[in-house]
DNA sequence: CGTTAGCACTCATTCTTTCCGAGTGCTAAT
DNA sequence: ATTAGCACTCGGAAAGAATGAGTGCTAACG
């Protein structure tokens, strides 16, 4: 059996279909399309056929067809149409973008929410898990009454600082002296390289402050490995209620709870991290959890280094297209913004 | 009608049924209990008479009775029993304290997650609106190759930095006057006193580093905004999926969506500083959204400073005297986590 | 030979009807 | 004051019938 123009384009309109209705497609819609000039028997004949490929499904007998994995599969190769965003949805998207993106701190948490918001579906959002950071440099800061600042920077030159209370019998030169040690023996380790046995040596050359060492070495231990984590952020799981798949209230907890933020964690390995955008269909996915539903993901970078994926998932048969086209563009506006802030004056620079 | 200690009896036997099965609850059933001694017929005519008396509702004529929000509001108040925890579940508590609440950061968020798994009833955490912060002081610490660090500690005593370029035409001679008048003009002022005339002040100060000072300021104002900002977390949505009184998704959609973080922010303003646990039963909630739903809230305090509120949402027929218990129980073990931290040598100190 | 009209058949869905029983309120007896 | 008894109500489950969208197949058509 080979597969024709004609049966391309009842494929496609059987697919469109489906995504928009939910309802299983019969002959007699198909025939009636403008563009196809045929009559429902010869329609009924392709779909028979089609279904002979593997690319339709049958719920029972004396149902319309619906789409099979296969059939998404061709549909979102080669057979979709571009969607194209109107002005509305395009000026929506910035506003929010403008709007949200204020808080750099969970960039994770506000994009998946936006992403969910824009495509009516639960979405989540994941940097990619860092190579292991460093040390660059401490900084003993004097500040006021009797203690000082520590500050920690690391190798993805984040900065993050700590207020710790100064012993009494410590003054402004032992802190000088512990943070030279510190620079000299700490710089370029990684979590794991920081072993009680360097500790020991630190504490040694230390002089009066040695009693700050392990809350410095521990908050240190913390810092890089709080930046090793990935972050992961999951929202709009309530759109999947207005969903007719999950009419079945309990189905939808079932896949929700499921998958929570430990399952998506798991995810991003499956991507290249050449491939833009990915598309999952059903039993594509490896997760048993989401061997119903399809995954549509992509990467995203933002400011220097940070960089991670967003995924939307939901019935597999979303609207691909939409859905799609929505993503590069939400992902294309993110790194445009903060390759050129808004504020041309203000110098690169990364938070905290 | 007044109201005998037998009325109290019935009563709490049918709230506590309904709480358990959701079902209407007829004369019976509650006849049949052990510690009720009478007939049905006599249970009948003190349930008529309860209903009189506003504490009852029967659906339809020919149904048993549903506790009124009266009905509901007495039992909270007097009828209910002590829900005793068992040691499972202290264990099982404490086991997810432990493991959970290694990050400092997001403490909102994993609070409310927590909560909600303990409750299996969405929960929302909130840090309660802090005073509005000022500046306490400014460092500006010289990095490596063109860069510097700046460090702004807040009245909260939180400390927040960033790296910034320096300009070209600038040196440690100009940070040093820079971070002078900074501390001179800045300290003590909230986001709103740091007006452009303020700015432009500083700026005429300022020498060599004044291109400097737009994104320090800015970068102030943000800071103080962001701390006085009030946190909220939500989460456990799900969970409504299971109630029967969501049996319809469409119904637990629309709570959950009018019930984001927006309208959950303006609950705190209800409380009283003073009350420890707040029960709010369906009509009792100011919000419409939650004209149907009973929300129990109560405050929690950890670190120094660091305080706000735990809610549960559910249905009006939620187990009260468990919810209370476990979130009461919860609050405790927080606040004495907090307390004691597990490494007694770490001196106080503030995140960030 | 591909296309189409026609027709018998299938089967989920919907609508009706019936039936059941939990529950009530009232009355009269205890 | 309590309780047994009884007629009555009414939502909801169960059973049946009607509906109709959709199929597959056959035979006619250009």
């Amino acid at each position: 059996m080979e597969m024709t123009e004609r049966k391309k384009k009842i494929l496609r309109a059987i697919v469109d279909s489906y995504i928009r209705t939910a309802e299983p497609v019969g002959s007699k819609a198909i025939a009636s399309l403008p563009d196809i000039a045929t009559s429902s028997a010869t329609v009924r004949n392709e779909m028979s056929d089609l279904t002979e490929m593997g690319y339709l499904e049958q719920p029972h007998t004396s149902a319309g067809r619906v789409p099979s994995p296969a059939g998404y599969r061709l549909y979102i190769d080669e057979l979709m149409q571009d969607y194209r965003l109107s002005v509305d949805e395009t000026q929506a998207m910035h506003q929010t973008l403008e709007g949200k993106i204020r808080e750099f701190d969970d960039v994770i948490a506000q994009v998946s929410k936006i992403v969910s918001k824009m495509t009516n579906l639960p979405a989540y959002a994941v940097t990619s898990p860092k190579v292991q950071p460093t040390v660059k440099k401490f900084e003993l800061i004097m500040a006021e009454s009797g203690t000082f600042i520590l500050v920690v920077m690391t190798s993805n030159d984040t900065v993050k600082n700590r207020l710790v209370r100064l012993p009494v019998d410590c003054d402004e030169q032992d802190l000088k002296l512990l943070s030279a040690v510190l620079n000299a023996t700490l710089t370029g380790l990684t979590a794991d390289e920081i072993t009680p046995d360097v500790m020991a040596r630190v504490t040694r050359s230390a002089g009066a402050a040695a009693s700050l060492v392990p809350v410095i070495v521990d908050y240190t231990v913390h810092v890089l490995q709080s930046e090793s984590h990935s972050e992961v952020s999951l929202s709009g799981q309530m759109n999947l209620l207005s969903l007719p798949e999950y009419r079945d209230p309990q189905k939808a907890q079932q896949l929700m709870t499921q998958l929570d933020e430990d399952v998506i964690g798991n995810l991003p390995a499956v991507i290249g991290p050449d491939s833009k955008m990915q598309i999952l269909i059903g039993p594509e996915n490896i997760a048993q959890e989401l061997k119903d539903t399809s995954v549509v993901m992509t990467r995203f970078d933002i400011g220097d280094g940070m960089q991670g994926m967003i995924g939307v998932v939901g019935p597999t048969r979303m609207d691909y297209a939409q859905v799609t086209a929505r993503l590069s563009y939400f992902t294309e506006s993110l790194s445009k913004m903060f390759a050129k802030p808004e504020k041309p004056e203000l110098p690169e620079a990364k938070e905290e």
